[in-house]
RNA sequence: GGAGGGAUUCCCGAGCGGUCAAAGGGGGCAGACUGUAAAUCUGCUGCGUAAGCUUCGGAGGUUCGAAUCCUCCUCCCUCCA
């Protein structure tokens, strides 16, 4: 039994614990839960610090639960939100739990056998069945509305007297407020019916978590205790898990593993010394390596590379990485065209998957075709032709990794395994012509 | 119900009836620099190869000429009842 407590905090990973947590999960092997939200059809790089903990709690030899937030999902954690939440449909529901649970194998073991094996449930089994009487005479019974209200998930949300600097509050439905009794009955549940005693998640969850301790320890007579790590930030203040394109998805389909890494190499120096602790498995010896590396020769950027490497092999998988890697030194290293020729298709396709392409005909290529048709007209990665020909005066065009002028036409010498041409805007815009 | 103020190009915001495709800032894009970073500097930022064309809430009108003046309409804000 290692100490998880001590292991999550050399990570920073610890924001609040309960007194007690730690002595409770070196006596003997434990089980914890921590709810995900099935809002999406896939989790994003957000879950992933939830997702980190369950991983270190069972590499300590405890037994994590993974709770698919059905029913919970249904009503909205007011937690951090300003504004009510929109409600899913059940066969929304169904569909991101079966994807979300997924998601989640790739980081617990389910299935070795193994006594602390993880476990996944949906507390919309146990809810759907729950009237709203006996709700309310079972859980509600015992927790006051005064408790209730005392949380900040609440209270930020009914506008205190006096407090005009307070952002826009709209109050909140009675629904939302339920929110809390509903994510407490969960841990009693599970600590009923699967020895659950102990639950996790991020700082903003510490209040729904006593709740759920409260509930416990009121109506079953019992111990349980609340684990919460830091919210993640970025160092420029930014949302961490956004990028141009939105959320950060583990899903390949969603967010290509090439973003998915370039996300993680973008990194600026200070969070990823920070991201490195709590995004990867590597050792306090290695990461204390890393970061005298890294100081030594920060240009280098050792730390963003190792990060962006050991997550993505953890997301997607070794060969997904590589192919991420080669990209990244095709599309910013100093590939030149002959490199580029060198690209079987798939590669080339894999390459520059997600970047945007168009068709031409193989004939005008063949006839020569000039660049600026080829930047607007023909393909529409650039808006008009005008902006084309600025472009072009700037610069800032290459065919194939090669600045080109404004008279240069596009030849079928130009054509890369006989197909394809990479047009390219500055250094990070590209885009595929297709010559069929 | 009454009285005023406003609506400008992606955003904010300036704009004597001609020299306004429209100041300035922001954002965006590009170039230099660099670590695929930050900061900084430079250029570009309606369409058109060009002549030129279409823009200033909408519809009309005055005028040789309107973003600028007039009328009506729509929407927004403030003040008085």
């Amino acid at each position: 039994m290692n100490n998880y407590i001590k292991e999550l905090t050399w990570r920073g990973m610890i924001h609040d614990t309960m007194p007690g947590a730690e002595e409770h999960l070196l006596e003997e092997m434990r089980s914890a839960y921590v709810g995900f939200d099935p809002t999406a059809d896939s989790l994003h790089i957000g879950n992933l610090v939830p997702i980190m903990l369950l991983a270190h709690f069972q590499r300590c030899g405890h037994r994590p639960v993974a709770l698919v937030g059905g029913a919970t999902g249904m009503i909205g954690d007011p937690s951090g939100k300003s504004t009510e939440r929109n409600l899913l449909d059940e066969k929304t529901l169904r569909h991101n739990q079966a994807a979300v649970q997924k998601q989640l194998g790739q980081f617990l073991d389910f299935d070795s056998g193994a006594a602390n094996a993880a476990e996944m449930v949906n507390n919309y089994d146990w809810m759907k069945e729950f009237s709203f009487l006996d709700f309310i005479r079972d859980v509600g019974k015992h927790i006051s509305v005064n408790y209730m209200m005392a949380k900040d998930s609440v209270k930020n949300r009914i506008r205190p007297e006096g407090d005009v600097g307070a952002a826009g509050s709209e109050g909140m439905s009675f629904t939302e407020f339920t929110y809390q009794l509903v994510q407490g009955y969960d841990f009693l549940h599970l600590y009923r019916n699967n020895h659950c005693t102990v639950q996790m998640g991020g700082s903003d969850q510490w209040g729904n978590i006593t709740t759920g301790t409260e509930l416990i320890r009121r109506i079953a007579q019992g111990k349980a205790f609340a684990i919460t790590c830091p919210l993640i930030t970025k160092a420029d203040g930014s949302k961490f898990g956004k990028s141009e394109g939105g959320n950060v998805w583990l899903d390949p389909v969603r967010t290509s593993p090439y973003k998915f890494y370039q996300y993680w190499l973008n990194s600026s120096d200070e969070d990823s010394e920070k991201y490195i602790r709590i995004f990867t498995f590597l050792d306090q010896v290695t990461i204390d390596d890393l970061v005298a590396e890294h100081k030594e020769a920060p240009h280098q950027r050792a730390l963003q590379k190792r990060l962006a490497a050991e997550i993505t092999e953890l997301v997607h998988n070794q060969s997904e990485l590589e192919k991420a890697i080669t990209a990244s030194a095709i599309l910013f290293g100093n590939a030149t065209t002959d490199d580029l020729k060198q690209l079987d298709e798939q590669t080339f396709l894999d390459v520059f998957d997600g970047v945007p392409q168009a068709t031409v005909a193989r004939a005008s290529v063949d006839s020569g075709l000039d660049i600026v048709a080829a930047l607007a007209t023909e393909t529409g990665f650039l808006k008009s032709n005008s902006e084309a020909r600025r472009a072009l005066k700037e610069n800032s065009i290459s065919v194939n990794k090669q600045k080109v002028a404004d008279e240069y036409q596009i030849t079928t010498g130009d054509l890369v395994n006989d197909k394809f041409v990479l047009l390219q805007r500055g250094k990070k815009n590209y885009f595929v012509l297709k010559a069929e």
